[in-house]
DNA sequence: TGAATTTCCGTGCACGGTAACGGAAATTTT
DNA sequence: AAAATTTCCGTTACCGTGCACGGAAATTCA
């Protein structure tokens, strides 16, 4: 009942405490006759280090870094970002801090010098959310040679003994929106809008969220014509021109859908010629919320990615401080529906 | 930037410190004087006591209670006592613990017995899920009086000094389970189930709830009839026939709702019945996730009582050990939405 | 004024682990 | 076989607080 201690074992096994310490750490100078009756007492008695003491005599601080795309505000990635500070407060008692390191989600170059800046900053974890399948795994087995945990977010990428992954499914995610963009009825016509940038480059959540849309429509509504529409998340002007033009040409179609978090990008649009139609899109952004609640947008399909980031790290803090491994490896997490009756209090 | 401690302070004080011991944990046996020099000094040098060292030297666990309705496998409770452990395993390393009280939600007498033993164990505090707004007054005020922190869920009653409150808003959670239930177009006539044991006293939540539903319907779909059916949850026999003899009555009914968690009871009638009927209900049960599953209910509002209750277990340990207030009293959580598309991630 | 209290405060050990230091024992080298 | 290493291990001084104990100083009592 009462606790075990490093001592306790240490008389049971007739060695000094500082011999039992050197094998709890296995920093040896430990002959294995003595390394083996350590570590069969330490299971005997059920040894428990006890965190506190462990904390106070190291009084060292680690750190976890957090690797994310460069966010504006306003973007997705503002809204993982935010998720630091509550994991860093939840882990604060447990002598650990975070920091942040951006890279360009454009560019394998700045991801790989992020990379570098995160191996240079020593740290004791690592939080990534992935972009670059090549680069991660590269990443990924240099953090694995030099005994660095990490966990993934948003993307799971194919990489070699990750901790944990947090995120939503993808391809269920696109398929989720599809049935809410159809609603009841069978539809006729529904406009996907993507963004111009991408086409060259689409990133792995993205091509599986099409796949599953592009599913559900062949299941539950199928011969519905599915036109695109690029445009360009820098230019207004130039996406009202593109919106303009495409419904001149095809008037009857009352439903859109965007596969990302860029959907506030035609709401102004949207807002200036009303109609009745169906729109989806997909997370929290501030602009999406607002026009969620004014009406504009129809749904939203949120993912909490300040959760995702916090239950990252919560999982990385749990691997380092109490060598405890998360009971699932792929944490798929639940798909919000937002609608304007329950956007208020996300 | 290096830590200040406890002896730090001493030295300026030219105390020991044992005497600031004393002040930081106010047990007397210090003049005036002395108490307010080490006052000054702990403010002009910013102390932070040492967490754990703290612990450490303490080495006392100290409880949290938590006072639910008792519950069945399978109802609504249950997902509220599986957050224990989760928060368990979270303030662990705080050396706090909890402790389950469960009282019967319909025996006002059972609760105030229920509180006796709460308070017999002399928690560090209390989360409760109160139903009964006297006995709920009176136990807080002998919390209160013990200085005591509790905070509440599920339902916020007006009790004085509570630290904070988790759950989803009644009236709100009403409205959209209303929302839900007519979809798009206009409805004729819908059938509310309620449950036959809540005729007499019901629940805070539960009346909010109704008159948010009643007001959806007024006013985004006016005219329309609103059919109560009362079921006894422990007949199930009895049930199938009242849901029998209302079809026969009301054969036209293809919306029905239920403001509780029970709507998996009037699941088998429908399967046997199968018709194209929406159906909306309340809570992540097992059985009504199956039956979303299947198809048979259509929507589902969610809203994660494990979650609620490790927010109130956290704000309560952030109280008990930081001296840390939460930043909002009041939070209203988000109500999930749950189809059948998005509900195996839950 | 001396004795008896009361008030106030310092000392020192305990909490459980960490890691530097130095030395004895075992092993290798010359 | 003595010297030089290497291997292995015990000792010890912390880490920052909590708290019991005892004693000096101030106050009250006789």
């Amino acid at each position: 009942m009462e606790k075990i201690t490093i001592n306790d074992i240490a008389r049971l096994t007739g060695l000094s405490k500082g011999t039992v310490d050197r094998v709890l750490h296995n920093r040896g100078e430990v002959s294995k006759k003595s390394y083996q009756k350590v570590m069969d007492s330490i299971k005997e008695l059920g040894y428990e280090p006890n965190l506190y003491a462990s904390l106070l005599a190291r009084a060292e601080q680690k750190t976890i870094a957090l690797l994310l795309p460069a966010h504006q505000p306003g973007t997705y990635w503002e809204l993982a970002a935010k998720g630091e500070a509550k994991a860093q407060a939840a882990i604060k008692p447990l002598s650990l801090t975070t920091r942040q390191f951006n890279y360009n989600q454009y560019s394998a170059d700045s991801f790989r010098e992020a990379c570098t800046r995160v191996l240079e900053s020593n740290p004791a974890g690592v939080v990534m959310a992935p972009m670059f399948q090549y680069e991660t795994q590269v990443f990924a087995q240099e953090l694995q040679a030099r005994g660095i945990p990490y966990s993934l977010i948003d993307t799971k990428l194919e990489t070699p003994g990750y901790l944990s992954f947090y995120g939503i499914p993808a391809y269920k995610s696109g398929y989720l929106c599809a049935a809410m963009l159809i609603g009841e009825g069978p539809v006729k016509e529904v406009l996907v809008v993507r963004i111009m940038r991408d086409k060259g480059r689409q990133s792995d959540p993205t091509v599986l969220r099409r796949s599953g849309f592009m599913d559900y429509m062949l299941e539950h509504n199928p011969g519905c014509t599915i036109r695109s529409l690029f445009i360009d998340p820098e230019d207004p002007a130039a996406t009202d021109d593109a919106l303009d033009a495409f419904f001149t040409e095809f008037p009857g179609v009352r439903h859109i859908a965007m596969l990302n978090s860029r959907i506030h990008l035609i709401v102004p649009f949207l807002e200036r010629h009303p109609a009745d139609i169906r729109v989806v899109g997909f997370d929290n952004l501030d602009a999406n919320l607002d026009a969620l609640k004014r009406g504009t947008i129809t749904a939203l399909i949120a993912q909490r990615p300040e959760e995702q980031v916090h239950q990252a790290i919560q999982s990385l803090a749990n691997r380092i401080v109490f060598q405890r491994f998360p009971e699932k490896t792929d944490n798929y997490q639940h798909m919000d529906i937002l609608i304007r009756f329950n956007a208020e209090d996300y």
